[in-house]
DNA sequence: GGCTAGGGATGACAAAAGTCACCTGCAACG
DNA sequence: CGTTGCAGGTGACTTTTGTCATCCCTAGCC
């Protein structure tokens, strides 16, 4: 018997995975969270074989749950299943040391079939994915992605400048810097297509 | 016997609706869509009693697919299941007669529940929303609708006039209307308070 | 020490966006 | 017919962005 915990923030999804889950023979479905902390809890109290999460959760994201586990040596190995096929998403979920990365556009079947891959020693990557994840190397420093997340929320270079205690110039400077690296033509586009890429 | 279709354009979270849905003993998944279109066909051609659906898929969105359905006077009943509490959202839902509009952060026993009333002849409108849905009217226009949905790519002024046949000038001042409408100070804090509210 | 490379930061200038007063044309109404 | 009102549209002016050359400081190297 392969034993899961689950993490979704959507509690709709997740009652539907889990039903999807409990349908298997072979899996039981020991724990459910709808964050990021609250399935790390879990995970360290039942100790499963898998723990299947999303990424963007309130708290803690899976990337983070990931990196966590790893660090602290723990078995249980992370499914990966989200929304987003963005590349940077699988690379850092790669580093994070997950066994598996499925995207929910996937057919349903395939999610039991890969909790019993990876719950056998192997991985379980969307194969259309797998190509990409090195293709694009996120190109931004940290100051870039710092200045693209502010001006995201229409602030302007001016309001970035005072919160980062620089000078209006410069701000512009580093948006401008983002923007050629990422092929955009202003602001709106650099944070679009940085936010593709799971850049930001 | 209730019989249902079920539409989500993302394959996994459709199949484990699905799952979820056929646990119990009173309710029959006819048949499944992951677009708009492929639901409409599957409606004309079962005619079953309760269409569930969620908003945001390609083709036809579900908003459209409860207009159609209405216009042609189908005995279908929809129920809307979706990520988004935009009230624009709610509110075109129920101009477009759909019976229960319920959010995927909401209890999934919820959904068998919400399918029941529905099929009874009664509605489910999740509480929370049902208040908010007419707190807030949409305030712009078609224009201003138009060229923030192109300011959103980082189109400048000059190609969004070009675009649309008009001056720069004219450009500018209906996003600047907009941003005022919406209380934003530039248009990419109008586009993301526009989106917020399913104005867009 | 002197030289160099590179990240962090600045200011000057051109282009685009934001702001406002005003000009249509057309439909409603007396 | 006025004329009133109002959505659609324009141009002139100010502020903010985009672009680029340059400076400053620190680290590394001869």
């Amino acid at each position: 018997m392969i034993r899961l915990v689950v993490a979704e923030d959507q509690t709709m999804v997740l009652g539907a995975l889990v039903a999807l889950l409990d349908l298997e023979e072979d899996i039981e479905v020991v724990g459910r969270a709808t964050n990021g902390d609250a399935a790390l809890a879990l995970v360290r109290a039942l100790d499963p074989d898998l723990l299947v999460t999303d990424i963007e959760m309130p708290g803690r994201s899976g990337l983070d749950l990931a990196q966590l586990l790893k660090e602290e040596g723990r078995r249980t190995r992370v499914l990966i299943v989200t929304t987003f096929g963005r590349p940077g998403y699988l690379r850092r979920a790669l580093e994070a040391g997950v066994r598996g990365y499925l995207l929910k556009d996937a057919p349903s079947e395939q999610l039991a079939d890969a909790v019993r891959r990876i719950a056998a020693g192997q991985r379980a990557i969307d194969p259309a994915l797998a190509d990409s994840a090195w293709d694009y190397e996120d190109p931004l420093n940290d100051r870039e992605r710092e200045v693209l997340r502010l001006s995201e929320h229409g602030n302007s270079s001016k309001q970035i400048a005072a919160i980062l205690g620089l000078s209006p110039g410069t701000v512009r400077n580093y948006l401008h810097e983002a923007a050629q690296k990422l092929g955009a033509g202003n602001r709106i586009d650099a944070v679009r297509v940085a936010r593709q890429n799971g850049w930001l």
